[in-house]
DNA sequence: ATTTATGCAAACTATTTGCACAAGA
DNA sequence: TCTTGTGCAAATAGTTTGCATAAAT
């Protein structure tokens, strides 16, 4: 049982099947803790890698680890999509400037940057608070639809 | 005095030259209220205007009265990027399935739908926090790295 | 007269997709 | 073997830009 079997089954228990350039993929996300990274980036750190795999199946296999909860998605005000191996639930603080982003702990009791770093101001503040059909009414709903 | 003047002087007093192309997009933008609007509707509306206009136009006009704070840009999970003519301070609901944004006023004194809307539920908030440079720090660090 | 905006088409970036081939269960 | 993933290249969507022309101050 070594580190890649660990990873393979890592991804098995989120029902993502295990291949090569998954892993690959897995080991440049996970192995140094939580990153931000974007497909790009992904891809270049990926040259270093043993394993080839094409952009194309990066931005695949992103979508679908997000799809598994294995990262996190996440558009910082339409300038940027990256995405995120810290998938519990927090915010980010985004330097235009500098292209940084830096986490924004739920739980700010641990003493983690909940407040803006030294030097900064706030410029804008955006909050999206995505919703979706509720399932049950959805239904009600198709009913409605339905006879009318 | 008509209304076209008023519409002029509004842009001319936000530092943007009021040209006739600009006037037939702030007609659209604020003719009737608050909406939420992305560069291609504009361009689609702006069809039965009498003035012309191209889509590249629109996108430049667009991020100009984002600059100028007559609209606010609002990027929607980066799934969508769009306009929003209330620049006040506030966020949104975003429905997906249905393209369909909501605004949640600051403020929800008012009784303006500060709640989920019935039949819908969250799946995902995102919030951004975009923060830049503190100016006096930033002279400060400038003299820093001079020293450096 | 001088500055700034517009139109158009072309360039560009980020991302997705179709299809033949390869690999995992 | 059967299903699902991958590579590649091409397609697509959204947005920006260069340059000649036109309009605003």
């Amino acid at each position: 049982m070594n580190y890649d079997d660990d990873m393979a089954a890592h991804l098995s228990v989120h029902g993502v099947r295990p291949t090569r350039q998954r892993l690959a993929i897995a080991n440049v996300l996970f192995k140094d803790g939580g990153r931000h990274i974007d497909a790009t980036c992904l891809y270049v750190e990926l040259g270093a890698s043993a394993t080839k795999v094409s952009l194309a199946t990066v931005y695949n296999v992103l979508k679908a680890f997000d799809k598994a909860g294995l990262v996190r998605r996440v558009a910082l005000g339409g300038e940027r999509v990256l995405y995120d191996t810290d998938t519990s639930n927090h915010h980010h603080f985004f330097v235009v400037s500098e292209d940084r982003v830096i986490d924004i702990k739920a739980s700010n009791a641990d003493g983690t940057s909940p407040t803006i770093p030294d030097g900064y101001r706030i410029s804008r503040v955006e909050t999206v608070i995505h919703l979706v059909q509720d399932d049950a009414r959805v239904f009600a709903a198709g009913t409605l639809l339905g006879n009318a």
